[in-house]
DNA sequence: CTGTTAGCGCTTTCAT
DNA sequence: ATGAAAGCGCTAACAG
């Protein structure tokens, strides 16, 4: 009724005639209190309807039970899908997590990490943005110990452990599976380069082509930013080019859907005249006509991992952690890249 | 260097020669101090790298600045931006942000009321879970009068604003667009009828028929959880029916373009034999061919209102506010609908 | 316009 | 196995 009255642990103590430090003892099962005590004290905890204040019992230790999360967009299937991971781990865990979005912009990134530390997040998740150029931002966080686990767009940190899957053999694996399909010219449509993600996936594919005996000439990379308006974008590009390629490898599926329809619209035909891989295992992969191939992205494990990775390194600083984590992917075979029919 | 000691304000006062309550009401603005004092003190806590202790502050006030959302899933595009939206305003307000999914679950609603409960959150942001099937595990939330805003799967309580667009209209819009283009017997795929969204979309549907004289029997409403696999699961239910239908209205772009994945299979052609509208506008309604007419769903819009609508009762509870906001919709017509050519 | 004082609820030595 | 006491950093009467 009187719904304003907070129950604290000394109401609970008053009841049962003794000191609130048992009481608070009891409450986190501390092993000293007696059995009797602790049931005596969880059950009329129960009865009053007691809650913990985590605010006294931040303040108190010097900890918030909060993890910061930074990302450069909530609204992709793989990050959400990342986030569903992560919100799963940390819940679980009695942590709470703060959500921001870097919208792609290093200065927002920036602010994003002001948020966070104002917060005082006990550690941090983070997948930096299109276009940031280094980690100064990040510097009151590392000055202040707070662990801090990148996963998918990283950068290199003796303090930090990344979580990642193999960049550089997912770019490899697609374009060796485009040779096979007997491409012989396979053009690449990637992101930023300082973006270790975009860079390792060009270097896996040029590595592939080298293998294979063909040559790669700049012309064979456009840069774009990947996203429902590449097809449109870079469309007369590829046209243009002498010979045409056959073969496109790009760096998500967003943007390979948004090609593969500029190259319907011109008349080409997928696979016969051009094959197509994308990158992610979006659900829109499945939609296409042609279906696309890609690589598959374990985006709820990735954010799980990352997620019990940080946890692990909060509960135990001295842990000597991994420095990387390298999840398994895995190339997905749909008609948008299948020339020969398989035995 | 020392990176350990909190920077506090009575270090502040201490070298200004101030009391820690002067300090305290300065850093807020406080009218009552003066203008210089104000700037000295600014200065100062600037200089020695001070940060507002909202723990301490929580502690001492009751408030926690920190809003708790419940959404059903996080991975659809549709929840994504909504989120999206929720985060920017509540960010900007200086607000924190808990998010917790149900994943289409009452029972793990539950649960996350729970958490949320615990947390002290201020207000809470709610979209129901598919089979809630009423508002008991909030309960506690009531009774604390904690305000709570529900958006697009609302329920109709005295002391909760919902934020939402007219699914009654969009219903009807859909389907009336439907008739115009010559369809006879149109079929609707919608969800659980508990659920505001599925029941107003569906009632709109039955309107749109019956003031077109057309009658509406039971065996053309399919009961479907309108996800990927909804397609293959009721596609044999399409076929068999007698007549088949030439239209369909689903309350999801997953489940129509899934359905339409299946009728291409089945050899009908989309909009000549079967003509489709979905739902939300997803990105896949631009990706399968031929593109989906949909009903457009203001997300990142719908997000902002109900958290601004939130902030607001937090700000002034008194504010005898509104009981539901409704976002305008808009019915994108696109070819799978399209079966007369307009003038 | 500024200072004094008294907690918010919890944890944690240090005793016993 | 339990208790006493101090304090985390901030705010809000109240006083002047």
């Amino acid at each position: 009724m009187d719904s304003t009255k907070e129950v604290t642990i000394y109401d609970i103590a008053r009841i049962l005639n003794l000191s609130a430090s048992t009481v608070s003892r009891g409450l986190k099962d501390h092993p000293a209190i007696h059995k009797e005590t602790k049931r005596r004290i969880l059950q009329t905890a129960r009865e009053l309807g007691y809650q913990h204040n985590t605010f006294a019992s931040n303040l108190r230790q010097k900890k918030t039970h909060t993890l910061g999360v930074i990302v450069p967009r909530l609204n992709s299937y793989f990050m959400s899908t990342v986030i569903a991971g992560i919100e799963r781990i940390v819940n679980e865990a009695g942590y709470n997590l703060i959500i921001s979005q870097s919208l792609e912009s290093a200065e927002k990134e920036k602010s994003s990490v002001e948020t966070m530390y104002n917060s005082r997040t006990d550690g941090l998740l983070v997948s930096v943005a299109y276009d940031t150029p280094d980690l100064h931002h990040l510097d009151v966080i590392f000055k202040k110990n707070i662990p801090l686990v990148f996963f998918d767009r990283t950068f290199d940190h003796p303090d930090c452990v990344s979580v990642v899957i193999d960049n550089f053999k997912a770019g490899f694996d697609a374009t060796s599976h485009l040779l096979q399909q007997g491409c012989k010219k396979i053009i690449h449509v990637g992101g930023n380069l300082a973006r270790n993600v975009y860079a390792d996936r060009f270097r896996g594919y040029k590595t592939a082509l080298e293998s294979a005996g063909q040559k790669f000439s700049s012309d064979m990379f456009i840069l774009h930013a990947l996203n429902e308006n590449t097809g449109k974008e870079i469309i007369h590009q590829i046209l243009n080019m002498d010979p045409k390629p056959d073969g496109i490898f790009t760096s998500n599926d967003t943007s390979a859907v948004a090609i593969m329809q500029e190259l319907k619209i011109a008349g080409l035909r997928i696979p016969e005249d051009i094959a197509i891989v994308g990158f992610n295992n979006d659900p829109i992969s499945k939609v296409i006509d042609p279906n696309l191939s890609t690589i598959n992205y374990p985006g709820e494990e990735m954010g799980e991992i990352a997620a019990t990775t940080l946890l692990n390194i909060l509960r135990d600083e001295r842990t000597k952690h991994f420095n990387t984590i390298i999840l398994k992917h895995e190339l997905i075979i749909r008609k948008s890249s299948l020339r020969l029919s398989a035995t």
